[in-house]
RNA sequence: GCGCCCAUAGCUCAGUUGGUUAGAGCGCUACAUUGACAUUGUAGAGGUCAGAGGUUCGAGCCCUCUUGGGCGCACCA
């Protein structure tokens, strides 16, 4: 005879449950046929490392929302997939690659591609199998990854559909160079650190009149201004001058200009232009018509235009010159003061802005449609405050700057002319029409074409995303079907780079919202909301927690106590409080289960029994079956609602609070009366045979075990979708001797 | 500089059209328990919901201001 365990075993039984969920189709939407679709594409995980907890947050949610509307009879279909992440990836392998004693450059383009991809199967499985253990039910067969060959060619199509639109591009312009990372990279790739710093007073020589201020002496070497308050009497007289300079051997013409960017209280309130390293000087350069002279090159090194400093390291030349102003008495004073630094958000290291010959997407153009669908309410952000800030990302935009000067990626579908492009690369000459090749294949003879070397910002193939990955731009049965997606779970912190993106791309590429919703989760923090870090120990694996405490347990801490757009601290006793949770759902269920079969408690084997149908006699209700049985409708419809309204935590604070204390502590307890006591039939067969006897005890008897049986099998349905694992083994037990029941509980029915 | 969030029990947080006695987890106290579960149960302690003012029959929730903490965007050369 089979045997109830004792105890909830996670670690033996979840795994054994994903596999035959996975075997048996039912992550595919086609077990809902005639339901109508409701669609989450995963946000890819980038395939550089491994996932942590914050992925097991975004995945529940998602995972919880699917098997949610699964269970409704909706067409449910959560896409997986994954990210090539260009610098990180690239990056990563090219820093192992090192340590093997192999340069990539020696290597060579294709031979490193070839290294990134096996390292890419490497790594890519090991997410897989994590996001299986979370429980996500994805349908495996429409996995995706950004570099496949029809994603591959929904960039291409992309591109040369915004290139013909005329949104895309190429130009000289200022960039935010990573010397470290040796690419351009965007303009919210830039992240800001205060620093302390130190400001220096001087003039370029003893002949110029003003004393300018800079945290960074070594770029005056490409001053061509000085630029003053309009409204500073100190400088009027200047306005207008020119004056030759020498600075250390470099001489340049500075013309003293006037800006209402100046800022009168700042330094000296006259500040050295420096158009071809600082964005602002850049556009005040642009507005003036200075000139631009280059001083700091790609590799952060000098250029010759800094005369005797070329070749040095930008912090080095800075010192060197430094001391040449102290020694030549330029040099007024110094002061200490905290100002931002522009770092690499990949890498961390310092950003050189430098001018560079880029390819850009006007933004412009895309901006308003992109705004429109969330101000009409086509498209909801959830929670609804991030609205403000994705208008204020809109309204801020500028062009977005999209070649990367890496291997890992989308190359650029451009071709030039070899008789034509030699000069183009440093000249930003115009191309003539049968010079440019924007597209798969250039016409004629394939050697006379080289394509251009560079590959697209990752953020670019993710822009498709929600359509790419559903056969965009063929219009397929599942493109058709699915899209525009559903839902768009992600993390706020990636509301501009991502989201903002997938909106102005889908409406411009598909004439369509990509998806109806979007839901941002907060980051996951430490038991004392501190945010995770290696340094600080503080960093939680998912798999350890899995492991330890079960996926269910896990799942549970995550989602209840947490609200959207909103951090979320965890430690391991909260985790821990679920497990009991969950051996509580399969305690309780041992308990029912032996009971209605009339199983024996203490070995946990099962009985004979069986419940022939669950029609409850209305009759023979005593006041705690009343009682239970109106709060479980309640439940069912509190618990809906929440839910529909993404108040997903709320919905599983209920649960738990409802399955523990009103069904287990209050109805199972008042049960046990109900059933019949237990000592009685153990150890007294006249006393098993005088209640066998008497009809309405029986029927009573009957009535708890079904009512017992509807509580717990549909309680269980409300929570699958928070803890998938322990509501369907706990299913699969009672299917022994419950009739009617679904192969699995994932499924089954919502409400009945 | 512009904007956003947070401040509720010892700790971490829920509390979404304003409506009984403000909840959960963990922690704490006392007791119980060979009968589904000690990964348990019962009972309990613990809150002037940051402060001030306002709207209202009624405010943790709405409005204004103050204080303290955090974040985003922009950026000072």
């Amino acid at each position: 005879m089979k045997t109830f365990k004792k105890n909830w075993e996670h670690f033996e039984t979840e795994s054994k449950l994903y596999n035959h969920w996975e075997k048996s189709g039912y992550f595919k939407p086609e077990v809902n046929p005639d339901g109508k679709p409701f669609v989450i594409a995963i946000p890819p995980p980038n395939v550089t490392g491994k996932l942590h907890i914050g992925h097991a947050y975004g995945t529940t949610l998602q995972d919880l929302m699917i098997r949610y509307h699964r269970l409704l009879g909706d067409a449910s279909l959560y896409i997986p997939g994954m990210d090539h992440a260009g610098i990180a990836t690239q990056t990563v392998v090219d820093k192992k690659l090192r340590k093997q004693g192999i340069n990539k450059n020696e290597l060579g383009r294709e031979k490193f591609v070839e290294e990134v991809w096996k390292w890419k199967e490497e790594y890519g499985g090991e997410i897989l199998k994590q996001l299986r253990a979370i429980g996500a039910s994805c349908d495996w067969d429409r996995e995706r990854f950004t570099l496949d060959e029809g994603l591959s060619s929904a960039v291409r199509e992309a591109f040369v559909h915004l290139y013909k639109k005329d949104l895309i591009y190429r130009g000289e312009y200022i960039v935010n160079w990573c010397p470290k990372c040796g690419t351009a990279i965007a303009d919210d790739e830039v992240e800001h650190v205060t620093q302390k710093a130190k400001l220096y007073y001087f003039k370029y020589d003893t002949n110029f009149p003003i004393t300018i201020a800079t945290t960074r002496p070594e770029t005056k070497f490409g001053d061509t201004a000085v630029a003053v308050n309009p409204g500073d009497e100190r400088y009027k007289e200047f306005i207008d001058k020119e004056f030759e300079i020498n600075l250390d051997g470099v001489k340049r013409t500075i013309k003293v200009i006037a800006d209402r960017a100046v800022d009168k209280e700042f330094g000296t309130g006259a500040v050295g232009v420096t158009p071809s390293h600082s964005l602002i000087d850049w556009k005040m350069a642009e507005d003036h018509g200075l000139s631009k002279v280059k001083v700091i090159n790609e590799y952060g090194k000098m250029t010759s235009e800094a005369g005797r400093y070329e070749g040095m390291k930008v912090l080095e030349a800075r010192e060197k010159l430094v001391e040449y102003l102290k020694s030549s008495e330029l040099l007024e004073k110094e002061t200490d003061i905290e100002n931002n630094l522009s770092i690499c958000y990949r890498c961390g290291g310092a950003i050189e802005p430098l001018p560079s010959l880029q390819w850009f997407v006007k933004m412009k153009p895309l901006v308003e449609k992109a705004k429109a669908a969330v101000k009409s309410g086509e498209i909801e952000i959830v929670p609804k405050r991030f609205e403000k800030v994705y208008f204020h990302w809109l309204d801020n935009i500028r062009d977005w700057c999209i070649s990367r000067q890496l291997w890992w990626g989308h190359r650029i579908p451009v071709f030039y002319r070899k008789s034509a492009n030699l000069e183009f690369k440093n000249q930003n000459l115009k191309l003539s029409k049968d010079d440019i090749f924007v597209g798969e294949t250039p016409p004629g003879n394939l050697d006379d074409w080289v394509q251009d070397e560079d590959v697209l910002d990752t953020w670019f193939s993710s822009g498709l995303w929600p359509f790419s990955t559903l056969g965009w731009p063929k219009e397929t049965s599942d493109y058709n079907k699915f899209y525009p997606t559903t839902v768009m779970e992600t993390g706020y912190d990636i509301i501009f780079f991502w989201v903002a993106r997938m909106i102005m791309m889908g409406l411009e590429l598909t004439g369509k919202i990509p998806f109806k919703t979007v839901y941002l989760h907060g980051l996951v923090r430490d038991e004392q909301n501190r945010k995770m870090s290696k340094s600080l120990g503080n960093v939680l694996d998912p798999l350890d927690l899995i492991a330890k405490y079960g996926t269910d347990a896990l799942r549970m801490a995550l989602i209840v106590g947490s609200t959207p757009g909103q951090d979320v601290a965890i430690g391991e006793s909260k985790i821990k409080g679920y497990r009991n949770f969950t051996n509580k759902i399969w305690n309780a269920s041992r308990f029912v289960s032996l009971r209605v079969t009339d199983g024996d408690l203490q070995s946990g084997e099962l009985g004979e029994g069986k419940i022939a149908d669950l029609n409850i006699d209305e009759k023979l209700l005593t006041a705690a079956d009343k009682k239970i049985l109106g709060r479980h409708e309640e439940i069912k419809k509190t618990v809906t609602a929440h839910i529909n309204k993404f108040q997903f935590s709320l919905a599983g604070e209920e649960l738990y609070e409802y399955f523990w204390h009103e069904f287990c502590d209050e109805y199972i307890e008042a049960s046990k009366d109900q059933l019949g006591s237990v000592i009685a039939r153990k150890n007294d067969e006249a006393i098993l045979k005088k209640e066998i006897a008497a009809p309405e005890g029986l029927a009573m008897t009957n009535n708890t075990k079904k009512i017992l049986i509807k509580i717990l099998s549909e309680s269980l349905v409300l929570m699958h979708p928070y803890i998938p694992f322990v509501t369907d083994a706990v299913w699969q037990e009672l299917r022994e001797f419950v009739p009617d029941l679904a192969d699995s509980i994932m499924i089954s029915n919502w409400l009945k």
